[in-house]
DNA sequence: AGCATGGCGGAAAGCGCTCCCTGCTGCCCT
DNA sequence: AGGGCAGCAGGGAGCGCTTTCCGCCATGCT
C-alpha cells in the first residue's frame, strides 16, 4: 500500500492503481465513478477509500476516447471583422462590448452545474472558422453555441451541415434547421414607442443598427408601426452600427436634419449613449428638451448621466437558456429543433 | 477506394482509413501529419491526397491519451465573490468589466497562432475552485493563466504545489515561485501626479482601489511620493471598490471632506467615471474647476464626457505576454520563473 | 565484391478508460 | 430438490493515436 502511494506521486494513478489497492478490478472502480450499477456498497466504500488513498483523477483524454464525448462545449463569436478595423481592434470590441460579457456569464452559469466549462472561439476571418469547424470536427467539443455579428455569416449553416449540435443566438436571416433564442424585438420597440408617445414627444427618430441585421430590422419596424398607430405615420431613421461612436455620428446627422426633434429612440445602449453626448453638445437638455431611449439594458445604460431608460433585454438569462438547449442537443442529437423568444420591458429611468 | 470513400461518410475517417486509401501503414500517415521526418516526398504527397480524399480529421481525444497534451489552455477568473452580492451578479460584473474583456482579448491572440484556444473558468467560490484545480489535473487543460482579484487567493499556490503551469496576471501578494506581468503601477501613479502638479492643481485627491490590492497600493504609494515631491505632503485618499458606484461614493466624500478639491486621481477609469458624474452634479466643471484622471485606458475612458485622461495600462499586450510566458512552461516545466514589468503612459485627453 | 551505414516504412505496443460479455454465487420458484 | 434467474465482479477487447523498434533496401566505402 505505500508502494502504492509512493508511485502514485511519482506518476498520476490510474484505475489500474486503484483497483489494485482496492484489491478489486479496474472494471469495479469504474462503476463505482460512473453510473454505481451493481456494485456492493461495501465495495464502493472500499473503492471510494482507495481513491481517496491514491488521489486518483480520471483522466480526460482516455475518458473521451471511448465515451466520444469531449465534456466541454464551444462558444463562438463569429463574423466580427469589420471591413476598416484590423483582426486585433476587431476581437477586441467585440469581446469588450457589455452585450458580450453578459451573454458569456449566462453560458457560464448555465454549464457550472454541470461541471462544464466554454471553450472560447473567435471566428472573425475565413480562417479560423476553417479552424473553428476543425476543431469540432475533431472532437475538441461537443456542440457550439454560436454568437454571430454578421447575419451572412457562413458557419451555422456549415456546422449544422457536419452534423454538430449547434444553437445560434439569435434567428438565423435564413431558416435552417437550428435551435436558437431571441428577443420578440418589435414588442421592445414598441414599449419604447408608447414611452414616448405618452410622455408627449411629437418628432421622434430612431438610430437604427446596421440595415442587414435581423434584430435591427424588427426593431425599426416594431418602432414605426407602433408610432404610427400612435398618429405618427413616418419617423425618420439613420443607421448606425451599434457603437457608441455610431450612435454619435447618427444623432448629428438626425439633429441636422430634424432641429425640432424631441425623441430619440436608439437600437442599442451604446448608440444611445452616443446620441446623448451630442444632445448634450448641442444644448440639449435630457429628457427635458429631447427623451433617449436605448436597447439592451446593458451596463452602459446605468453607468450614463442621466442614466438611461431602455428596453431590457434578459441576455444571462436568453444565453443560459440557449446553452441549455444547445446541452439538450448534445444529450440528443435527434431531438427537436426548438426556439426561446423572450419577452422584453422597459426600464424606465432618467432620460425618458 | 470507392469502399474506403464510402465508409469515410458513415463514420469519421480514422488514420487506419486514410492508410488504407494511401496504401500505406498507420505509421507512415503520422509521421506525414505531425514532425514529418523520414517520409519520402513522393508518399507524402499521396498521403495528402489520401486525407482529402477521406476528409480525415484526427481526434483529439486519442491524440491527447498519448501525448499527454490537452492542446487547450485555462483562463481563470478567480476570487471574485462579492461579500454582499449574489454569485451570478459577482461573475456578471466581472465579465461585464472592460479590463475583463481586453485582457480576454490579448490571450486569444497570443493563443490564436498556436491554434489553441482558452477554456473560460470562473472560480468564485471554494467549491469552484476545487473544481477548477481538478480539471487541470484531469488533463482537461495544459495550464492555466490566472487573473485573480482578490490578492488573498488560494489558487495560484495550490495550482503552483500540485505542479501545474500557471502564470499570473499581476504580482502575488506572497512570494511564490511563478511567472507573472504587471505594471509599473508606482511609475503609473507618477505620470498622473506630474501632470496634475504641472496644471497648477493645488488640492488634489486621490480616489483609491481596495487595500488589500497590491496594484492599488502602488498606485497610492507612487501618487503620494510623487505629490510629496511636488511640494504637497498629504493627500486625502478615499477607498474605492474599482466599480462606477464606489467611485461616486468616494467623490462625495471627497467634496464633503475638501470642498476646495482641484484635481482627483482616481485607481482606475470607472471610478473615475463616477466621479466626474457625481463633480458634474455639484456643478463642477471639468477640467476647469477640478481635473480629473484614470487609470487603464478602458474603453470606459473614452465612452465618458469630457473624455478621460488617463493612465494607460497596456493589458492586451499584457495577457499576451503572460500568454508566451505560460506556453514556454508548458514546453518545458523546468524553465525558469520569469516576470514582466510593463510601463503605463498618460493618455492625456479633455478632463485633466 | 563485400560490408558497414543510414534513410525509410511497417509492425506492434501501449496510453487510460469504458463496456460488453462471461462466470460465479445465492436465491426463488416450481 | 433441481433448474433457472437475478445480482454482482472480473476479463478483455478496443477507442485512435504516437512512437519505439526493427528490418529492409540502396548507397558509399574499403
Amino acid at each position: 500500500m505505500s508502494d502504492a502511494l509512493r508511485t502514485a506521486v511519482s506518476r498520476p494513478a490510474t484505475l489500474e492503481d486503484v483497483a489494485r489497492v482496492a484489491g478489486v478490478s479496474r472494471s469495479t472502480v469504474s462503476r463505482v465513478i460512473n453510473g454505481i450499477r451493481n456494485v456492493d456498497l461495501e465495495i464502493q466504500e472500499t473503492v471510494r477509500q482507495a481513491i481517496a488513498a491514491t488521489g486518483y483523477v480520471p483522466n480526460s483524454a482516455a475518458r473521451s476516447l471511448v465515451t466520444r464525448r469531449a465534456g466541454s462545449i464551444a462558444l463562438v463569436l463569429s463574423g466580427v471583422a469589420g471591413e476598416v478595423e484590423d483582426e486585433d481592434t476587431a476581437r477586441n470590441r467585440v469581446l469588450t462590448d457589455p452585450f458580450f460579457g453578459r451573454a458569456l456569464s449566462g453560458v457560464v452559469g448555465a454549464l457550472r452545474p454541470r461541471g462544464l466549462h466554454p471553450l472560447l472561439m473567435v471566428a472573425d476571418t475565413a480562417e479560423a472558422r476553417d479552424q473553428v469547424v476543425g476543431h469540432l470536427k475533431q472532437g475538441g467539443a461537443d456542440g457550439a453555441v454560436l454568437v454571430s455579428t454578421d447575419p451572412e455569416d457562413p458557419l451555422p449553416s456549415r456546422l449544422v451541415e457536419v452534423g454538430m449540435p449547434v444553437v445560434l443566438f439569435a434567428r438565423p436571416v435564413r431558416p435552417i434547421p437550428i435551435s436558437y433564442v431571441d428577443l420578440a424585438n418589435r414588442d421592445g420597440a414598441r414599449l419604447a414607442a408608447d414611452h414616448l408617445a405618452a410622455r408627449g414627444c411629437r418628432q421622434v427618430a430612431m438610430i437604427g443598427g446596421p440595415a442587414g441585421v435581423p434584430a435591427a430590422q424588427d426593431r425599426l419596424t416594431g418602432f414605426r408601426e407602433a408610432m404610427a398607430r400612435h398618429g405618427f405615420p413616418y419617423v425618420p431613421c439613420i443607421e448606425g452600427d451599434f457603437t457608441q461612436r455610431g450612435g454619435e455620428l447618427a444623432m448629428e446627422r438626425l439633429l441636422a436634419e430634424n432641429p425640432g426633434l424631441d425623441g430619440v429612440f436608439a437600437g442599442n445602449d451604446l448608440m444611445a449613449q452616443g446620441a446623448m453626448f451630442v444632445l448634450h453638445e448641442h444644448g440639449r437638455r435630457i429628457p427635458d428638451d429631447v427623451a433617449v431611449i436605448g436597447f439592451d439594458d446593458s451596463s452602459a445604460a446605468l453607468a450614463s448621466r442621466p442614466r438611461l431608460t431602455t428596453v431590457r433585454q434578459p441576455v444571462e438569462e436568453m444565453a443560459a437558456e440557449l446553452t441549455r438547449l444547445l446541452l439538450a442537443r448534445v444529450e440528443n442529437p435527434a431531438g427537436p429543433v426548438t426556439s426561446v423568444i423572450f419577452e422584453p420591458s422597459l426600464v424606465v429611468r432618467q432620460s425618458a
